[in-house]
DNA sequence: GACATTTATGACCAAGCGGTCATAAACGCT
DNA sequence: AGCGTTTATGACCGCTTGGTCATAAATGTC
């Protein structure tokens, strides 16, 4: 009987040695040789396993994706404003790995690339992180923690948006650790602050 | 006596050619050629105008970074926060247009095609802006409209991630004009409250 | 050890790219 | 009209890429 490879295992080292080229070399330069050869195998044999770079790079994009974004859905609802900003904080406490990983994301994320379901998948992760947000939000309103005037939904979709700005910047520009510290205690103190309090009738706030 | 032409206007007639190409097709779809036709020109011409493709890249993206950057540094420092905040406001409504850039302008910037150069030269524009929002910051604490326990640096900074991520959720996933009306609002909200209102000493909030 | 079947290989291919350059057109001036 | 100079052109080149495929190696069973 033949020679049995668990395929499953093997796509899994494949994904790891493209992450790591595409972190390296960024996506475009990235040649599938170049990914075969860190992955210990030839072009060919790369090939058994995924029909192309865009569907190698999809998976990719998914698997890694989905772990930093479940990794938020598996959190229970907190029971304290504190809490769940704590689990804010971690978000943006992304490892220098997974910042990377953002980058790559990122140069990917073209019109070249992007079918549109690709897109509407990712958009699909990002609502779904925000209506995550949404709910502990109004969870926490009903407790007195969260000030009641705040909408839920956009106001979750929002931080999405707000702290993947973050963690993009800190992938992109990085910066020294006590930089990235401040800024990370600022970011809790603002939306601490921002979250808690009902909005203060001010001066002559004009807007459109 | 020769020919004559407005090398400068040339060359913004090509950068306004290009950035269609690109934001169409995506930049590394785009090739050279495709850029050259949509401006009119075969494509020994444009290289009359910029030595490369990667050349014409970094001056649109000069060109179309320091326009958005610019646009805030060049408001005076403002004396209230409401004004501030309908400046921030500001940053966020980006045109079509401008948000369709900031996709290319990160599949554009990947490790492939960033030379350290022009990394830290977009890494500047982004930390002008931080500092221009940080003295922004101070005068408005000066004035009492902004609580004195932020710290302007890190926040200032903080300020131009979290924006940069919501606009560029924008240009990605884009959304109704409704979501997109009740984000900027909330996050109008969001960040009054944040800024204006002092630390409330909370429960047990633990932290590393 | 022979066999059937799966897995591995890397030379090979067509296609497309950025970039060049000999040649031609356009123009301003006299 | 004629001339000197700048500007425009697109066939062409070298190179790299994603992807294929005939061939070889590996493996489990008898």
């Amino acid at each position: 009987m033949p020679k049995i490879v668990n395929k499953a295992e093997m796509r899994d080292l494949i994904m790891d040695a493209a992450l790591r080229v595409f972190v390296d070399k960024g996506y475009h330069a990235a040649s599938v040789n170049d990914v075969a050869k860190d992955a210990g195998l030839a072009k060919g044999t790369l090939y058994l396993y995924f029909e192309s770079k865009e569907a190698l790079t999809t998976a990719i994009v998914d698997r890694e994706f989905a772990a930093i974004v479940q990794g938020q859905l598996r959190t229970k609802p907190r029971e304290s404003l504190a809490a769940f900003l704590e689990d804010l904080r971690q978000v943006m406490d992304l490892s220098a790995e997974q910042a990377a990983f953002y980058r790559v994301f990122f140069e990917v994320f073209g019109p070249s690339f992007a079918s549109t379901d690709f897109t509407q998948q990712i958009a699909g992760y990002f609502d779904k992180l925000g209506r995550h947000y949404a709910r502990q939000i109004a969870h926490l309103q009903e407790l007195g923690e969260i000030a009641a005037h705040h909408d839920p939904r956009p106001l979750g979709r929002l931080l999405v948006s707000m702290l993947d700005g973050v963690v993009l910047h800190q992938g992109l520009f990085g910066g020294s650790k006590r930089r990235k510290r401040s800024m990370m205690r600022e970011a809790v103190v603002l939306l601490r602050a921002g979250l808690q309090n009902p909005p203060q009738e001010a001066d002559g706030a004009g807007m459109g």
